[in-house]
DNA sequence: ACAAATGTGGGAAAAAGTGGGGAAATGTGG
DNA sequence: CCACATTTCCCCACTTTTTCCCACATTTGT
């Protein structure tokens, strides 16, 4: 389970460093191979660990090519999709097209969210958490019942 | 199980000492591994031991990520928990933007709140106290069953 | 008032992250 | 099918961050 944000640079190759306290549960889960593809609520990436992937996989493949909205999910994601294998030094290689998705330049935020990662450019993320947390705060938020289970 | 504000400081590496009284019990609960993440209500940050986190990341881990609400709330919380593991004198390092959501300083207050503790600037502690004295003073807390169950 | 325990600060070693040269692999065009 | 260009990978050197450790200050208890 994956969690935290960790501040990290593309570099000039178009690589990322995966930060260490993350390498060993992707070696035994994966063998550091993964997956990546776009968000389709954010300008950010999701990174899968390879089996969590495949699970995704499976459910996308359930879904009607016959339904327009059902198909572009399919085209979206998959079409998108990128193997990514850690390299010996725990770096991974972000492609062009995902990395203009999200706009990434330089700082990047490597944010764990359980079963995978979401990557974002830096200046993305905090204006998401900054408008995150003051839609929470001003109650915009819809308190269903799942989420009136959570006590903190 | 966790009670009482201590005053305590954050020295210019961004640590915290955790005071003795906590210490026995923080190692037989979880070896000194603790995680750390922003509230969502407040100002303050919340310092659950390991296993206590656990059960919470259970529960955001069922919420469903299509849900913008529920989506948003998984980032709020998984993105900014930190692990915090004790060094061997006793001390947590807090990272930027944690520090930084509870705009902590110096003088920051522990505060014990049984199975998790609340971290606090010590001005924004005092303020809470003040108005929250105050608040259930003047009657403005709406008393709910739960609450009228309480005999003090 | 003194000794013991706790809290605080900072130097120094260790680990992690970053950048880039060059080798290997892959792909393209003639 | 071969030569060339491009991309990917491995490795090393450098910088920054984190961790460990010790010494001093402060508080507590006797």
């Amino acid at each position: 389970m994956f969690r935290g944000t960790s501040a990290i640079t593309l570099d000039s190759k178009s690589r990322i460093t995966i930060p260490t306290k993350y390498r060993d549960e992707l070696v035994s889960d994966c063998q550091g191979k993964m997956v990546c593809t776009v968000d389709i609520q954010h300008p950010c990436l999701l990174l899968y660990p390879l089996p969590e992937w495949e699970e995704i996989e499976l459910k996308l493949c359930n879904l009607s090519s016959m339904n327009p909205q059902e198909r572009l999910l399919q085209q979206v994601l998959l079409g998108n999709a990128s193997d990514c294998e850690m390299d010996k030094s725990g770096r991974l290689l972000i492609n062009g097209p995902l990395r203009n998705h999200a706009s990434l330049e330089k700082s990047v935020m490597l944010v764990g969210q359980l079963k995978k990662f979401e990557i974002w450019s830096e200046s993305a993320w905090q204006a998401q958490m900054q408008q995150g947390i003051s839609k929470i705060q001003s109650g915009e938020i819809e308190l269903t019942e799942r989420l009136l289970d959570l006590s903190l």
